[in-house]
DNA sequence: ACCTGAACACCGTTCAAGT
DNA sequence: ACCTGAACACCGTTCAAGT
């Protein structure tokens, strides 16, 4: 109507009025908003003011959006060494990278897909992991193992902690989940249904939510602890 | 045209033609050729010989499929504990999802996926890892974070393994990674750059192949092993 | 250079109709 | 009960046209 008119009349006067930046920024605040199944171009299109078309100019299709996306999330999550010993790095670094998911937890489904390989995640990043290994005393074949090892737990982790449940039938969902956990058969699953008050709504796979609402603050720190453990016992080894 | 005639008619003279069992199966099928991005209810449809909304007599949508798939693919990984010590039986279940996800690695983009909310993992396999971590000590809270940490650990090393590379221009996206791990900056990523011939197509986010191309064996073995050793440091902590 | 506008092929899902 | 067949709304992407 006419605000859009004004908007389109402001915008031929002026400069570019679109750039892949602000593409980007779009995109995340789009998917931070309604998830990441939900994202579409003409949403994101509507949402900027914009032909869906236009997007096109900017960026190649919506893959190498979602890249970007993910890319921007994790910015910056490893800092510079600086004085810092192996594992305090290491915790940093951990809960630098939880926190930028628990900022953006719909982007956390993106992080386990390969996307376009990876781009998303910088040198900086694997630099920081490596220098940090290496000065806890790992090399050769066990710095790459101990690089996968840390890589994977993180994003192990934080994926599970973070993914966003099931959103379109949430309430029904998550009674669901709690009638599957109460009927636990004792004879079948003596150690689980013995420990259900410890675990329900705490471990991966019997909770219904998801850690934007019921946070794992606890496990991470012990989590956190036993990767660096691991990372000892591997150059024990 | 005659042999699609042929087949409804025979169909009609029989049974269902079409189960839930028959539809799963098929899709799996289809996903380990295609992978799940390009995997429709359209082909699906043609590979079972139906109308494509046949599909719904039995089952509600297709992310209901993509869950049944997933825990088929898993089903079954964690064996009776019998007599095993719980270090056996860890690196046991360890090495078993991890051959299921070699089995079909296209489907190992769903593990992360929260999908119909984890149904995919069932009980036994929690009740496994929760058994061989009270034998290990654990009790209480030590026992919850136990559990997420090796359920997170597990997941997260399968998914970078095996998820698949981008398959639109694979050759071109190839070359692409390698180019950029020889334009590291040794000023920049010192680390990096000495250990490059070590990591290159070895280390997550620094390959051009996953798992099934070049898999992680010994990566993978001295993985279980940290996470062991974690498991063994929260207990003593 | 950057955006509009029309158009295409494709896809998940609903629903009425058949048998 | 189980499948066909038509139909709808939606979506990624291409391409020609405008400015």
């Amino acid at each position: 109507m006419a605000k859009s008119t004004d908007t389109r009349r402001r915008r031929a006067a002026t400069k570019p009025a679109l750039t892949r930046q602000i593409v980007i920024d779009a995109a995340l605040a789009q998917i931070d908003a309604h998830g990441v199944d939900a994202f579409n171009l003409r949403a994101l299109a509507d949402r900027l003011g914009v032909y869906p078309t236009a997007i096109y100019w900017h960026v190649p299709n919506k893959t190498a959006i979602l890249a970007e996306v993910a890319a921007a999330v994790f910015r910056d999550v490893a800092p510079p060494r600086d004085g810092r010993a192996w594992r305090d790095y290491l915790r940093l670094v951990f809960h630098r990278y939880r926190e930028s998911a628990r900022r953006h937890p719909n982007v956390a489904p993106l992080v386990g897909a390969q996307l376009v390989g990876n781009v998303s995640i910088d040198f900086d990043f694997v630099e920081g992991i490596l220098g940090a290994l290496v000065d806890a005393g790992l090399a050769g074949a066990k710095l790459s193992a101990g690089y996968n090892a840390v890589f994977a737990s993180l994003i192990g982790f934080v994926i599970q902690e973070f993914s966003p449940m099931p959103e379109d039938d949430t309430a029904q969902w998550q009674s669901a989940v709690q009638q599957r956990l109460l009927g636990v058969d004792p004879e079948r699953h003596p150690v689980l249904a013995a420990n259900l008050p410890l675990l329900a709504n705490k471990a991966f796979v019997l909770r219904w939510q998801n850690g934007s609402e019921a946070p794992l603050d606890a496990a991470f720190d012990a989590f956190v602890g036993q990767v660096i453990a691991g990372v000892e016992s591997l150059r024990d080894a």
